[in-house]
This record gives C-alpha cells, sequence and structure tokens, in this order.
DNA sequence: TATTGTTATACTCTATAACTATA
DNA sequence: TATAGTTATAGAGTATAACAATA
C-alpha cells in the first residue's frame, strides 16, 4: 500500500558531483541559520575569520584567498565597517589594511562556537579522524581544479 | 623574495563545510561549461536524466526527487518543452507524465557522456574505488541532514 | 602598466505568494 | 481539503564593465 514510491534506479546514484552539490547546499543553509542571531551571512563570518587571523590583511588579498571578486568586496567590508566589526586603515594609497575592532572580536568568539556546533551537527556521522581525512581529500580536490580550470 | 605570501596560517583550513562548498562551486562551473555545446543548464541535464529513466514522472514528483520548487519547475520543463526534447501527456486532470521525444533522447546521450567526461576530468584524483566510496558517503550525509532540517 | 578600490548594473538561482483546476 | 501546475515577483549571489587613484 504505497502511493508514492521512489523511482526504481535514480541517474543521479553515481554521480559525486550530483551529491556533493546536494550536501553543500544542505551544509549552507545549516549555516546560515547558525549565523542567522549573530545578523551575518557566511561569506561576512568568513571574511571575519580571515582578518582575525590576519590581522592588517587586504581586501585584495581576502578576495584572491576566497575567490571573492573585487566589485563585491568594496560592499561586504563595507557592511561589517558600518557594523562596527572591521576597522581599515590606509596601508599605502591603494590599499586599506583590515583589522578586528573590540566588538568584532567578540563576535568573532560567537562566529567560531557557533560554527563548530554547525560542523558538529552537519558532519555527526563521521568520526573526528575520517573528518580530518575527508577535509583533506575534498581540499585537494578543489585546489586541483582551481589550478586547471579557466578564471 | 616572495612578494606574495599566503597567510601563514587559514582559519579555514579545518572547516570541512567551507572545502565541500569550495569543490560545489568549481564542479558546478565545469558541469556548466561541460554543457555549454548542448544550450542546457546542470538543472535541465538532470532533469532530462530523470525523464529518461522514469519516462512518464510527473513535474511535481521530479520536483520532490530534485528539490526543486513547483514555481521553478514550471519554467523549466515549459523550456525543454520548446526546445522539443521533452514531450507532455495528461495522466490526470492535474497532473502531467512527461517523456523524452526522440531528440530529446539522443540530446540524452550527449548529456551522458558529457558528465561522464565532466567527473572524469573533477575527480581524476580519485580511484574509482575511492570515488565510489566517496559517492556512497556524501549522500549519506545530504540524506541524513535532509531528514534533520527544516523545509 | 598593473593594482586597489569603488560604483553601477545585469544575470542566474531560488523563494514566496496568489491563483486555477482537479483529486 | 490536499495536490498539480502556473504566474508574477522579490531577494541573494555573483558577474562584467568602467572609472579614479596609486604603485
Amino acid at each position: 500500500m504505497t502511493t508514492k514510491r521512489p523511482p526504481l534506479s535514480d541517474p543521479t546514484d553515481n554521480l559525486l558531483g550530483y551529491h556533493l552539490r546536494r550536501l553543500s547546499v544542505l551544509i549552507m543553509a545549516d549555516l546560515s541559520r547558525s549565523l542567522d542571531s549573530l545578523d551575518l551571512r557566511p561569506t561576512e563570518a568568513t571574511v571575519l575569520m580571515e582578518i582575525f587571523t590576519n590581522p592588517g590583511i587586504t581586501q585584495s588579498r581576502i578576495g584572491k584567498i576566497l575567490s571573492i571578486k573585487r566589485a563585491n568586496m568594496a560592499p561586504l567590508i563595507a557592511g561589517l565597517v558600518e557594523q562596527g566589526l572591521v576597522e581599515t586603515a590606509r596601508k599605502d594609497g591603494r590599499s586599506l589594511a583590515l583589522t578586528l575592532s573590540a566588538k568584532g572580536k567578540r563576535v568573532y568568539k560567537k562566529v567560531m562556537s557557533a560554527i563548530a556546533e554547525h560542523e558538529e551537527r552537519c558532519f555527526a556521522l563521521l568520526g573526528k579522524r575520517e573528518r580530518r581525512e575527508l577535509t583533506e581529500r575534498i581540499r585537494e580536490l578543489w585546489q586541483h581544479l582551481d589550478t586547471i580550470e579557466p578564471g
């Protein structure tokens, strides 16, 4: 008495790219919800982490690391400055050195624990060791693609 | 004499979700390019696969399988019909049974080989067995998340 | 000349809401 | 009352192009 059956065979079954996409979408949605209470989007949170770890880093450098276009970095940083999380200082006539304000550092800590909970929730099926190995493997895959591909 | 150094430590290093996202973005870009000559986007190609494998399937069923909203399925299917790839027949007063036209089946075959080349290119670092195991693991992860999460 | 940052803008993808028709 | 399909539309995210100022 089943009224809804799954297809006998699913053509996406063996497509690794497809499953990576499905997983990535769900992870991003979970991450967005995890950051909602901090009023940050995933990209903004990642930028905060980048600035905390590398104080004085420039916009363009962050953009290169995270593959965010200059044109999109500008309003992103402007928003973080307006929220009082990031402070800018002239590095030279062109570049801005970015640092976290006191508030930015407090928010950064909340970001870190929110992300830790998020990863724990999303990857509960994996042991710590398996998680580490998978992370490394996935990194190798995208960095290899990144060198091969146009852009 | 290095003018551009990477940051001493990257805060994203241990974030599995981050690396999955980076990989997924590059894979989607590669897939889009792979399908360019067929005038199909990744979602359209996946829908073709779904219809080929499950002839007579309905729009709503495809939407549920692929997590595409009804409102977005309508123009998607309309586009495929307009391209002469998909044919519709009344199943009952509400539902449309979808099948591939002769042209649709020819294009489907090209889609399959384009995707095979694409996966070969993206996952060249992985052996066949590793690829299978990783696919299964990733599927488990997203399907688990899918049952847990809102939506 | 190349780089940094900025603005304006367009395109794609996805989400919501309202509606019709049918089960 | 729930489901299938459609339409209109709004919001993110990301892309390109053009520009000013500086290295």
